[in-house]
DNA sequence: GCCAACGTTGGC
DNA sequence: GCCAACGTTGGC
């Protein structure tokens, strides 16, 4: 079992959204690297929610990866926002992974809270300039965030 | 709203 | 293949 962080903007999707939802498709990844992580999920990998471009940045809860990826919808969509003229029918450019909720912690992580820590220095997220919306979670990072939750 | 950092595009 | 210009992300 694989451990990733996926981003999202609160005001777009949220951690309450989808706790409301149950189950939902992760969309609107729009970013080669990002996709990739997306392309190597498993049924029943772990992810962090985090929420971005926010009044408190921040990790907020957890979900359970219950679907591999498959070709995201809104790309072929002209009325969405993330819709791409330019990706081929036949080999879709982006994919989508559906998520169910696991769980919102009691308080938010915040990004400046997870960038003193220094057992989690090597996560993309902490990095200078990072944009990475999907990321890979080591087993030792995992354990270390579930444990300051 | 600002702006640093980044990824992508397209001319050459 | 290089790289300038552009658009976007996302913290502050």
């Amino acid at each position: 079992m694989a451990t990733w962080l996926l981003k999202s903007e609160p005001s777009v999707f949220s951690i309450d959204d989808l706790q409301q939802r149950g189950t939902a498709l992760w969309d609107g990844v729009r970013n080669y690297q990002a996709r990739n992580f997306l392309r190597a999920m498993q049924a029943g990998d772990e992810a962090l929610f985090y929420h971005s471009s926010c009044a408190e940045p921040g990790i907020v809860g957890r979900m359970t990866i219950v679907r591999t990826a498959y070709p995201d919808p809104t790309q072929f969509n002209p009325e969405s926002p993330y819709f791409d003229p330019k990706s081929p029918a036949g080999t879709p450019r982006w994919d989508s992974v559906d998520v169910c909720f696991a769980g919102k912690f009691s308080r938010v992580l915040t990004l400046a809270e997870l960038k003193a820590v220094p057992a989690l220095a090597g996560l993309a997220l902490v990095q200078k300039g990072s944009r990475l919306s999907v990321m890979p979670v080591s087993a030792a990072e995992w354990k270390t965030i579930l444990e300051i939750a």
